[in-house]
DNA sequence: CTCACGTTTCGCCCGTGAACGAAATGTCGT
DNA sequence: ACGACATTTCGTTCACGGGCGAAACGTGAG
């Protein structure tokens, strides 16, 4: 029989800033080797791969080999969860330099989240969603004080988003096929963003929809961080198929 | 404009073994004075003072003052929802003493989340209404593979639980007033359970079900932890309605 | 086979923060 | 107003853990 659950090794982990970068990195469930986390960390080499084999003794991470590089990953996705987790009630953080500034302000505007869309692109896209009347059961905001009327309420399940008949068809339009979708994950779950504390859309149509946009090139993937580029096809479509008012100056 | 979220300064906060003990103590929501807490944490009072007053400038406690004494609670649900992830992948905690061993096995047997039952009560009597097809749609069991399939799934979000008609009938008949539950909370949720790693029933419904319980004398709140004390109408009962077969023993 | 590169181990320095008791502060009950 | 109790502040001690560079290790490329 074993005692409570030590939350506290688990805390000790991700109480230092390197390893928390580190985590931060790895936070979509990318795998990256060692030398490229001890940049993100912004260490030596030799603290990094203290680090990392801390991280992986703990259970948070595990490795892979390739070669003669080791790639790391997240263990599981209890453990991008519980970064989200982190992420919510977390204070912004003190820039360091105007490169990381520029790149946090990237990671805001949109990034990716597990295999959907995040930051203001997808917060804004939930939004247009519910107002063009494609999605329909909330209204996209994460409000904690709500929650309190039941004492504290179950964590983050407080909606029941669905799509409307409307919505089938114009996404099917935008070009989701919805019968190739995976069968056992559910069509529509949301995600509280920790960057706009509004829901974005998760669930395999969030996944489809991200797909699609890369697809389309509305968006693709920008550098080695989780942040996305938007291009121009992207403002104009997301605009005119979505009603999302989305500029490239409106992040900060 | 700020940078990127600051997770390594709620790590820090966590990963003090007397802070996690505090906070795991008060993980359900309830506001407990700071010399229980002191108890808790096993720290004198000036040691559980300080740590206090950290976890309330990082913004995890707020305090609420009742005459001479300072009751401390979480600051809101997104807290709540954090100790959880966390104990979700924390490794045990190494037993201190005897009577933490059985203090510990009490809290795994059954207690409190939230507003609803956990343990292996909670995931017994979820494995109890699937069983007799009170419930559909997920088979209780919590798997970090399963998801993997489509790289990190949206966390938790796995399944959509509903009620059956069988459900509805015999809820009723258990004593569940259906018509006066929460109209904008949903009736049916689930936890992930960190000690059974199982699901569990959250919820307005799992919040009514405790709720009823309570009034049967099935369990009660056991002294001033999560753990609640199974009363033996509560074993017969839980066999009879719900066909769980729970015994005082197989708590280990 | 040997070189080059990615990664880990080692040894050392240094700063942070957790612990306690004692004394100060504050609040209630009588 | 006084004494009891809850809580905080203060001052000190002490241990743990992060940081780096140098050197060792291991693997793939030439």
């Amino acid at each position: 029989m074993h005692g409570d659950a030590d939350i506290a090794s688990i805390g000790a982990l991700v109480a230092d800033p390197g390893r928390a970068r580190i985590l931060l990195a790895l936070g979509d469930g990318r795998a990256l080797p060692a030398s490229v986390l001890a940049d993100e960390a912004g260490v030596a080499a030799s603290t990094a791969s203290a680090h990392l084999s801390r991280l992986v003794k703990g259970g948070m991470l595990k490795v892979e080999r390739h070669g003669r590089h080791r790639y790391f990953r997240l263990s599981g996705p209890e453990v991008g969860e519980l970064i989200e987790a982190l992420a919510r009630i977390s204070p912004p953080a003190p820039v360091r330099s105007l490169k990381q500034g520029s790149k946090a302000h990237a990671v805001r505007f949109a990034r990716t989240c597990y295999d959907h869309l995040a930051g203001m692109l997808g917060t804004k896209l939930m939004e247009g969603l519910l107002e063009q009347n494609l999605l329909a059961g909330g209204d996209g905001v994460f409000d904690p004080e709500a929650a309190r009327d039941d004492r504290l309420a179950a964590p983050g399940y407080d909606h029941d988003y669905r799509l409307t008949p409307a919505g089938i068809k114009d996404l099917k339009a935008f070009g989701i096929d919805f019968d190739s979708l995976p069968a056992r994950r559910p069509l529509i779950r949301y995600c509280v963003d920790w960057s706009e504390q509004r829901h974005h859309l998760a669930g395999s149509l969030g996944a489809a929809i991200a797909t699609r946009m890369i697809e389309l090139g509305w968006v693709r993937k920008a550098g080695r961080s989780r942040a996305l580029h938007v291009s121009d096809e992207g403002f104009t479509g997301l605009r005119e198929q979505f009603g999302v008012e989305l500029t490239p100056t409106n992040g900060h």
